[in-house]
DNA sequence: GCAGTATTGAATAATTTATTCCGCCTTGGC
DNA sequence: GCCAAGGCGGAATAAATTATTCAATACTGC
């Protein structure tokens, strides 16, 4: 499942022969399992080594091993499917239609979560949040929301989380970072001229950054001490979009769950509770 | 999975070696993954070609053949067991294990949804944006970063969604509306003062209101023309927070792609497009 | 006890997969 | 425009995995 979502996101960085290749297997990934890595090669006309080339280059150990996922993939999908349709049989309603299959394609973009970031990229980044005060997150547009999402979390764990909407102002709160800060920069696509323009001056004075954007390379994530990366790829550019912003969401609630859970916050969850509280209240 | 009842079914019928084999397999299914035959003749003591003989006795082509057949059952079963319950009582990673209880609890509560939402009321609440060119939309806390999501999406859409962190600001927004006009207050409680300022204002003016708050019966809600509500009610406070929110969103994003299909909007999603790639040179 | 048959594993052949190396093309600097 | 650097793709080759052969042994029925 995982693997074919992955394929698709980096559909747009490969070269021509590798791109043939991932179209092949996106279209015909049930019948991957009775190819030979040579069959593959003629199928898609190239050279049995570039086949095994392109399994490596996406993280697989080889033919073998991606043929394997594939087929876990293909397996999941059709079982899952099976499932589903079973429950109901009959014509469901446009809406229950559309909610499921928000919730299918959601579920499977989290759980591509794990494979395509390291573990120790995540525990990198949440050590890096537990150690210090002062964040500076950045992100805008829908990444923004993102920003705004992570913002409220880290304050209600203590940090000093910074954003702002307007780049410039951004900037300078930039200034008052220091070697202990952290910069946070959400990008979909990673190419922000802004949050690099951040990116460049946090590097300069040593300050640590973490990026989140889609999973390609990008400036942004070359840039970063931390990269961190969601799924995207679905056909839906609208669907994808919400997607992708969700997946983002996810690994910044991941890495709340870890502080949260790290860090010895009982004082916290009642002082902030109590500000709930006072917020709510009639 | 047919496989591993094949095997277990021609049990007696086997030779010793045939039926350590087998045992292995049936014991260690989930293993036979990163096995090659020769390990496999290890693990069991016998010799490489034993298990390839084994295999075609099988009925298989030879041992890969196995081997796949084997994985299939593996992963039909799992993800059959995984939908069903979740129980899976192994030594993982914390990090591996946080996020899937993560995604567990978002699957469970998202799954809730269309059960605690009338489709009828979804399917209001998107008339009722359909046909409405503007939106003032008002959350503050962590429904405000659902606000600022759920405007996001409606100018996408090209509504004139309005939104505005102060809450004195969103009341002279809300003077601007008229009986064409709606509201959309989000809260986790549904009591926000602030909100419920802004929906006695919306009521003189016959102005539609759309709530959408946490599933018990509060003042914003019985306020509302229509109410929707996310589930809420995990036993961790922060986990909650988050899914209580996810929920909010999830349901704003339903509503979205609601419009998305309803709404004729290929030249929009061109537009946006145009916009977001604008955004995003470098 | 003996012929016939089945089972096993060592050796080997065949196939499949992985790596190396080389030529080609692009890119960026001078 | 030229050259160096680096990435890409494919032919050749190495390595690995898998399949077959064959001989030894054990077992079965007579």
């Amino acid at each position: 499942m995982v693997c074919l979502l992955k394929i698709r996101g980096m559909l747009e960085q490969m070269s021509i022969i590798e791109r043939k290749l991932a179209d092949f297997i996106l279209d015909n990934a049930h019948l991957l399992r009775d190819y030979s890595s040579q069959q593959l090669a003629d199928a898609v006309g190239t050279s049995q080594s570039s086949v095994v080339k392109f399994c490596q280059k996406l993280g697989y150990k080889g033919y073998p091993d991606l043929k394997l996922a594939v087929n876990e993939a293909v397996i999941t999908a059709s079982t899952l499917q099976r499932s589903d349709s079973h429950e109901q049989g009959q014509q469901q309603s446009d809406i229950k239609t559309l909610v499921e299959q928000l919730q299918f394609s959601l579920h499977s973009h989290l759980r591509g979560i794990l494979e395509i970031n390291d573990e120790k990229a995540l525990r990198d980044a949440s050590d890096c949040l537990l150690q210090t005060d002062k964040v500076l997150i950045a992100g805008f547009g829908q990444s923004g929301i993102v920003a705004h999402d992570m913002q409220f979390r880290l304050l209600q764990l203590g940090k000093l989380a910074l954003l702002h909407t307007d780049p410039a102002i951004a900037l300078q709160l930039a200034s008052t970072l220091d070697q202990h800060s952290v910069l946070l920069l959400i990008s979909e696509s990673g190419q922000n001229a802004d949050l690099l323009k951040l990116a460049r001056f946090a590097r300069q004075r040593q300050i640590r950054i973490i990026s989140l954007t889609s999973f390609k390379t990008n400036a942004l994530s070359l840039a970063a001490d931390i990269a961190l990366y969601a799924l995207s790829g679905d056909e839906n550019v609208r669907l994808n979009a919400l997607l992708v912003q969700l997946a983002q969401q996810h690994l910044c609630h991941i890495l709340y769950l870890l502080l949260c859970q790290r860090q010895n916050n009982d004082h916290l969850l009642e002082e902030s509770s109590k500000l709930l509280d006072l917020l709510e209240q009639q």
